[in-house]
DNA sequence: TCCAAAGTTGTAATCGTTACAAAAGAGTAA
DNA sequence: TTACTCTTTTGTAACGATTACAACTTTGGA
C-alpha cells in the first residue's frame, strides 16, 4: 500500500502538513465526508487549520484524480479516496452511505452516443439493511 | 398524454395556478432546470410568484413522485418530470445535460446487499458530442 | 356567509462554497 | 546569511442555493 507521501509525489503535489493530514484522513476513514466534516475532525490536532485550506486541498486532490467528488442526493459534496469503481447507496432514514461492490456497466473512458465519458457514477437510494431491521419491515 | 390537471389529481395534489404552471414548465422544457431557472422563466407571466413557492412546489411534486430531483456534479438540485428511466450525461465544457436512453442494470425497487432500493441514478460526465466537434478532438 | 385548512408570499436566516488579499513557508541563487 | 520568488495557508467577506417562519390570501365545505 502506497504511503501518503508516495501518492503526493506520484501526482506532482508538493507535500505539506495540511495535505498529508487531509489525505490521510480520507484514506483511513471511508465515511465519504464533506469538507466540513474533515475540517471538524482535524481541527483538534491542527488548531490553525483553515476551512479554506480544506476546500483548496480537496479541489487540488480532485483535479489530480487522487480523490473523487460525490454528489449524493444532497446539496453538499462528499469526497472519497479514488480506488476501484463501485456503487454508492445512501439511506433515506439514517443518511449513511454504503459502498457496494456490485458489477455494473462501465462507460468510463468510452464513447456513448458521441459523448466522451470521463466519470461514471451510480447512486442508489433507499432504506438500508440496518434501518430495515430496526423497524421490522 | 395526460394533462397537467390529470397528473395533479392522480397524485392527490390540489391544483393551483402556481402548481399548474410549474409542472407545465417541467413537462414542456426538458432542460433539467434548477428552482431558480423555473422561477426566472415564470416570473414574467406571474409577477407575484415567490421563489419560496417554487421550492415548496418542487418539494411537494418530488415527494409525490411526480418529479425526480437530480444531483448532477454541482451544488444545486435539478428537476425533471418523472418518465421512463434513463441515464444523465453532463458536459464539463458547456454544462449541458443530456438524457441518454441506454440500457443499464436497474436496481429500482429491488434488494441489493440487504438494502431496499427506491431510487437509482446513473450520472455520466465528460465532453459532449457538440463540444468535441468544436475543438476537433 | 363564515370558518378552517391549505396554499402563497416576502423577508430573514442558514448552509456550503468561493473570492480575495495578506501572511507564512519553502526553495534557490548570490 | 540575505534577498527574492513562488507556493501554500489563513481569515474574512461575499455569494448562491435553500429553508424557516410568520403574515397574508385563497379555497372548499358547513
Amino acid at each position: 500500500m502506497r504511503s501518503i507521501m508516495e501518492i503526493l509525489k506520484e501526482n506532482d503535489i508538493a507535500p505539506s502538513m495540511q495535505r498529508i493530514k487531509i489525505l490521510g484522513y480520507l484514506k483511513n476513514y471511508k465515511t465519504h465526508p464533506t469538507a466540513d466534516m474533515i475540517y471538524q475532525a482535524l481541527a483538534d490536532e491542527m488548531p490553525t487549520l483553515s476551512k479554506t485550506t480544506v476546500y483548496n486541498t480537496l479541489k487540488t486532490f480532485t483535479e489530480k484524480g487522487v480523490l473523487v467528488a460525490l454528489s449524493l442526493f444532497g446539496n453538499e459534496v462528499r469526497y472519497e479516496y479514488n480506488t476501484a469503481p463501485h456503487i454508492h447507496f445512501k439511506c433515506i432514514r439514517c443518511d449513511k452511505i454504503y459502498d457496494l461492490d456490485i458489477s455494473y456497466d462501465h462507460y468510463n473512458n468510452e464513447m456513448v452516443d458521441g459523448h466522451k465519458v470521463t466519470e461514471h457514477h451510480v447512486n442508489l437510494r433507499g432504506i438500508c439493511k440496518s434501518c430495515l431491521e430496526k423497524v421490522g419491515e
